[in-house]
RNA sequence: GCCGAUGUGGCGAAAUUGGUAGACGCAUCAGACUCAAAAUCUGACGCAGCUCACCCUGCGUGCCGGUUCGAGUCCGGCCAUCGGCACCA
């Protein structure tokens, strides 16, 4: 029997509780059974949920579970990314341990997932801190530095003053530390990299593989690592025997129009360029560059500024001479670190020979419209002049006869240039995964012994120094032998950047608890790739394309055998709260524990989903949170009311024989399962599931409202639309659907039902409204069965007392009829 | 500057992909129940006009134009907002 009322907080305690007795959400590996893999993004676990989470698990949830209900063996795991900063700024602050801080709020966090009423294999949890984590990790980190992938070099990195470590290219905002929002410098420190360039090329080319993904993510990552065609040239100093400089450009074909050359102030050679009388000025020039913040920089945009170096080089094309310059626009870390500047065909080069009254030389020229001076730079197409004997070629051919010129003269020669830079994955702070190398004084770099992983994060350290990792003052961490002779050595006391935790947390669910290998290569077989990811739209760049990478690399290390991780990618909106996305800086966030105390998980659930399609943001209001749970109660209603006529044993009779009451909810309950069914295979479109949901509670409150009293037929038709629905209803509502089934007499779980299917014929109402326009616009609606024919439909449209008034002495030029819908009828 | 997304009532949004624009909900208003309130139920609800009945007539999906019997949907040109990249040679 089903309670009058409907009391949320009990009913999901108890499930939530015998749910986890029986093991409902135990998954296991039974490769009989067709796969699905279903991926939240892991939490940072910062102390409390936001709604931003609840939003992205809500949404894997209910896939979870209508896969399940679809006869799939689901996977739907959850961990925590828990290695990073906020846990050892606590301990500096509060004096607290950063690995208990972590657990201690991983312990509550998952409380309220559980309280959430989540599908989740809970003896697959993984947690990034845990030693029986990073030490994969770090075999991972191994097997990339004996490949070559991972190595160490000295180079002009991002520092962040604020966070004390280097960041990645990727973790650079505006110029801002993507943590913390403060300024970073460049730094020149010898830092370890992960070659995530090697795989440039593929990386870009197998975007098109991801026909799951959203575009935007797509193109974002395209611009990231952004390819470009061009060539590499080579220039002869004509002070320095021997000595040349190389540039990469796109422009082969303003090459005969150099006239002067800049190298970036950090450039390798630039010493040596430099004349004795030129030195002071350079070096000025350097040491402003270099203390020069990353906003600085960008803020002196188009601003440009550069000292000359006092050398020349030699055009070998034409035999001219032009001037070396430095200047901060050009960038060290970009193709050679120096460009060769063409003033009359390149925007900053441009402006840049304005300010310094450089001489600007026309080399290609619109043939319809030729000048002999410019008051911008002419980058369009157009044909060669001033280039000797390539003169009158079109720009776009002379590109490859100047290559080919290169390469006969052995100065140069085609290349591909990508923007994406390699990974900087060392970080010098203490809450990370260890990197296993020493230092030995003899052998060198050398990457810890495999059997001897993992290498502990020490205890023994003291948090309160500055300007240096805390991971340094551990003497007992330090010092240790050479894995290869035995003589004393260091150990590396960087720990590795969280995105190396996160890149492969995802296989990991697969076979969390081994301790012989990170996992079994068959069972990743089965269960990979992820059939769908979703999370936040913030990871376009950062976390996805480090996955991709890293599946990359396990597959050519042979331990895995797919290219792409995730085949389907859902990036959800923001929660917003009037407008505004929720900080609390702003204060206005919503504690999800103050929803499901007041107003239970299942409520939390559907609103979540209601209002607005997943990828898109959404706008938490408290009124609407109050609809929600109006229509819960609703629904509760519904089936408590009316539990004296539901049978779960009741049998649909044949259609034909049915009342009209009965013939129209039958058709209903059908036409409901399909628009359902198809709004979660078409991108999970849940807010529309939703409404419809609604939609079905009017018909059958309709339904209802027009009875005294239940023959027979009426109770088996009443029972097929509430229990149709209630398995509808299941995955949004886990609780309340598993209460009103037991109450109703159900013996095993909601959840374990199969999803109801729909009868195509039955999915169609029996009569439709036909729409008759006179020229496109509507005049009349009229009744009719739906399957009337085509000429009955046209003969009915005319005959109407309206339609005939308004063609009356009227010429009818045409007639087109739309089965089911319409009669569009043209005069004059 | 380049790339991308979005633009529909007071608000969140739907629209079988070219066929009744505004489903469903929030807010609002009116009514029923109640001593009263809350809760619940019923109804109205794009804008303007006309009107003795709730019938009708215009106008309406950012703006301008086009294709079509028919355009929120397709094409061309703009505008606005948001997001990504930004001296990448």
């Amino acid at each position: 029997m089903l309670n009058d009322r409907y009391y949320p907080q009990e009913i999901e305690k108890k499930w939530q509780k015998k749910w986890d007795e029986i093991q409902l959400n135990k998954v296991y590996n039974d490769k009989d059974k067709e796969k699905y893999y279903v991926l939240s993004m892991l939490p940072y676990p910062s102390g409390k949920l936001h709604m931003g989470h609840v939003r992205n698990y809500t949404i894997s949830d209910v896939i979870a579970r209508y896969k399940r209900m679809n006869g799939y063996n689901v996977l739907h795991p959850m961990g925590w990314d828990s290695f990073g900063l906020p846990a050892e700024n606590a301990a500096i602050q509060h004096g607290a341990n950063p690995k208990k801080w972590t657990l201690d709020n991983i312990a509550y966090m998952k409380s309220q997932l559980k309280a959430l009423g989540l599908m989740i294999d809970w003896d697959r949890e993984v947690t990034t801190c845990l030693p029986e984590y990073y030490k994969w990790t770090q075999y991972f980190f191994i097997q990339m530095f004996k490949k070559g992938l991972a190595y160490k070099k000295e180079a002009a990195v991002n520092w962040c003053n604020n966070c004390a470590t280097v960041l990645a290219n990727e973790q650079v905002i505006d110029g801002k530390c993507w943590r913390c929002d403060g300024d970073v410098e460049k730094k020149y420190l010898s830092q370890w990299f992960l070659k995530i360039t090697d795989y440039a090329q593929e990386l870009l080319d197998d975007i098109e593989k991801l026909k799951g993904w959203p575009d935007s993510v797509k193109i974002m990552q395209k611009n990231w690592i952004d390819r470009s065609t061009g060539a590499i040239l080579r220039f002869k100093v004509k002070e320095i025997e021997g000595l040349e400089v190389p540039v990469y450009t796109t422009r082969p074909d303003t090459a005969y129009g150099i006239t002067y050359l800049v190298v970036a102030p950090e450039y390798k050679d630039i010493e040596k360029l430099t004349t004795p009388e030129n030195k002071e000025a350079v070096e000025e020039y350097r040491k402003n560059a270099r203390k020069m913040s990353e906003i600085e920089r960008l803020s002196t945009e188009r601003i440009k500024t550069g000292v000359s170096l006092g050398t020349h080089l030699i055009n070998p094309l034409n035999g001219e001479e032009f001037p070396i310059w430095t200047a901060d626009y050009a960038l060290a870390e970009y193709g050679t670190g120096a460009v060769m500047a063409v003033p009359a065909h390149d925007e900053r080069d441009f402006a840049f020979a304005k300010k310094y009254n450089l001489p600007i030389k026309i080399v290609i020229q619109n043939p319809q419209n030729p000048v002999n001076e410019l008051k911008e730079a002419y980058t369009d197409k157009g044909v060669l002049i001033n280039s000797l004997d390539c003169s009158g070629l079109e720009n776009e051919k002379a590109k490859q006869v100047i290559i080919d010129k290169a390469v006969k003269g052995g100065f140069g020669e085609a290349k591909v240039q990508f923007r994406l830079r390699d990974w900087l994955i060392s970080r010098q702070r203490y809450w990370g995964t260890p990197i296993p190398v020493v230092y030995c004084p003899k052998c060198g770099t050398v990457p810890v012994d495999e059997k001897d992983l993992p290498v502990l994060l020490p205890e023994d350290v003291d948090f309160s120094v500055k300007g240096m990792s805390p991971v340094k003052t551990s003497e007992s961490f330090k010092y240790t032998t050479c894995p290869i002779c035995g003589s004393k050595a260091e150990r590396e006391t960087d720990t590795m950047d969280t995105f190396m935790c996160s890149n492969w947390y995802f296989y990991r669910y697969i076979d969390a608890r081994n301790n012989e290998a990170p996992f079994d290569k068959e069972l990743i077989k089965y269960w990979a790739p992820v059939d769908q990811y979703v999370g936040g739209i913030e990871h376009a760049i950062l976390h996805l394309l480090y996955s991709r990478f890293f599946t990359k690399v396990l597959r050519d290390l042979g331990i895995i055998d797919i290219d792409e991780p995730f085949k389907n990618l859902l990036t959800q909106g923001m929660v917003l709260k009037d407008g505004s996305k929720m900080s609390k800086s702003k204060g206005n966030t919503v504690d999800p524990d103050e929803i499901f105390a007041n107003y239970g998980a299942d409520t939390a659930r559907l609103f979540i989903l209601s209002d607005s399609p997943p990828n898109r943001d959404f706008d938490w209001s408290d009124a609407g949170v109050e609809g929600c749970y109006k229509f819960l109660n609703r629904l509760w209603k519904l089936y408590s009311n009316y539990q004296s006529h539901i049978s779960l044993d009741y049998v649909v009779p044949e259609i034909s024989t049915l009342s009209k009451a009965n013939n129209d909810l039958v058709r209903e309950v059908h036409m409901t399962i399909k628009k359902i069914s198809q709004d979660i295979s078409n991108e999970f479109q849940f807010n529309t599931v939703i409404s419809k949901y609604r939609e079905f509670a009017n018909v059958i409150y309709d339904y209802i409202n027009n009875k005294t009293e239940f023959s027979v037929e009426d109770e088996q038709v009443f029972s097929f639309a509430v229990l149709t629905f209630l398995k509808l209803l299941a995955p949004v509502l886990p609780h309340m659907t598993e209460e009103i089934y037991e109450g109703l007499g159900g013996k095993t779980s909601v959840h374990q039902l199969d999803w109801p299917e729909y009868d195509e014929n039955l999915a169609k109402p029996g009569k439709i409204t036909l729409v008759v326009q006179i020229n496109g616009k509507v005049k009349d609606r009229i009744d009719v069965d739906s399957e009337t024919a085509k000429e009955e439909l046209e003969k009915i449209a005319l005959n109407s007392d309206k339609i005939k008034e308004l063609i009356l002495n009227k010429m009818v030029v045409k007639v087109i009829v739309v089965p089911g819908k319409l009669v569009n009828i043209v005069v004059k």
